[in-house]
DNA sequence: GGATGTGAATGTCTTCACAGCT
DNA sequence: AGCTGTGAAGACATTCACATCC
């Protein structure tokens, strides 16, 4: 097991995972580096040099064992417990993930639902009680969240990052669209629609 | 102007856009490289590699002129036109991204809202109407949509991404949480919430 | 002096190609 | 024969460091 998985990897592997519950809900037994290549948009070596960075476990010749791998992704990427999460701005996007196929299904867990608009606090939100991001600290001591889901715009979402880290919460998925600055002991993942919007512009504005 | 420039560059130049303009509005003339980096979380000699890419239009000793950065980025990303949305899956999360700020100021405009569930089609939708997504390509003949956002299950991307393609589409924004085989005359930018937390549970479970 | 622009060095990720196991 | 596991090579991206210019 080496020092440090690159994030791209870890991206593939989540990606492996998937294909490999569909086939093993199919029946089927192995899966080769070149079936999962060809589903997840990749090379084979590729595919290869992702799993074998956690041991070896592909039989040469068949494949690798679809259950066992199942399991091992599974592992890895820390989804055999679950994940505690709490939902900070009670708005569309929120929502939206919230209802995302496979959030709960995959062991996330929605703990708490956050705003800072007294217009919201207290009112009923998919099924959760929109309380006050003010109580966030205490209540987090009480509830233990591994993750928060930062729903909000840009120009809170520093103040609200540091918040969440001095709640003692160790890692963030961020919806703002700014880059957050927190100390290395929290991971960070940044959502930037904005982003991949330009981004297709620019592909648009200089393709052929 | 090189060949090719990077995803990574023009995800950073976008970023760069978004603080200049900010600092455009608080009326700054000029911005250093140094400062870019600290506001995008990245290092000075990136920025001016970044930016260099597309000519020299710093002055040493001051930093960029920040109305000539402005205008510079938002062409070369292609911001300076209005570009036609759009959107397949009238849903929650097509619903966030059209209330997304930055969607409309940026010139994306949605000129059209599908779905595929007859309880749906006819209705209003963020003051859209919901048209069937089978008579898209008869629509798009018409409208001339630049992107398409597919804001759907995972099953049915694939079908839609071709429908999609054959309309004439050459950009497409996919939420649906898997890959999509397109031609190469065909730009797609896939943001897949899924593997966002399963990046923060691989990190929290391997974190010290 | 202060900050850019950029070749060179470094670091990281991907692809190649083949030995080795089943 | 078929497919994995993996060093080595290659491609790509970032960082360094300094000459250059305002």
């Amino acid at each position: 097991m080496p020092k440090h998985i690159a994030d791209s990897t870890v991206r593939r592997l989540s990606l492996y995972l998937r294909f490999v519950e569909e086939a093993l809900g199919r029946g089927l037994r192995t899966i080769s580096s070149d079936t999962l290549a060809a589903l997840g948009g990749t090379t084979s070596a590729q595919v290869r040099k992702d799993l074998s960075s956690f041991g070896s476990f592909g039989k040469r010749g068949l494949g690798y064992p679809i259950p066992d791998l199942v399991e091992r992704l599974r592992d890895i990427l820390g989804l055999e417990r679950e994940w505690r999460v709490v939902i900070i701005g009670a708005g569309r996007i929120g929502s939206a993930l919230a209802h995302y196929p496979g959030f709960s299904q995959h062991g996330f867990r929605i703990v708490g639902v956050y705003d800072n608009d007294a217009e919201k606090i207290g009112r009923s939100w998919d099924g959760h009680p929109i309380r006050d991001v003010a109580h966030l600290g205490r209540d987090a001591s009480r509830e233990k969240p591994d993750i928060a889901v930062l729903a909000i715009p840009a120009d809170t979402a520093q103040a609200t990052a540091d918040h969440v880290v001095r709640a003692g919460i160790r890692a963030i998925l961020n919806f703002a669209p700014t880059p957050l600055r927190v100390p290395d002991s929290v991971t960070v993942k940044t959502v930037n629609m904005a982003l991949e919007l330009e981004g297709l512009s620019y592909a648009l504005a200089h393709k052929r």
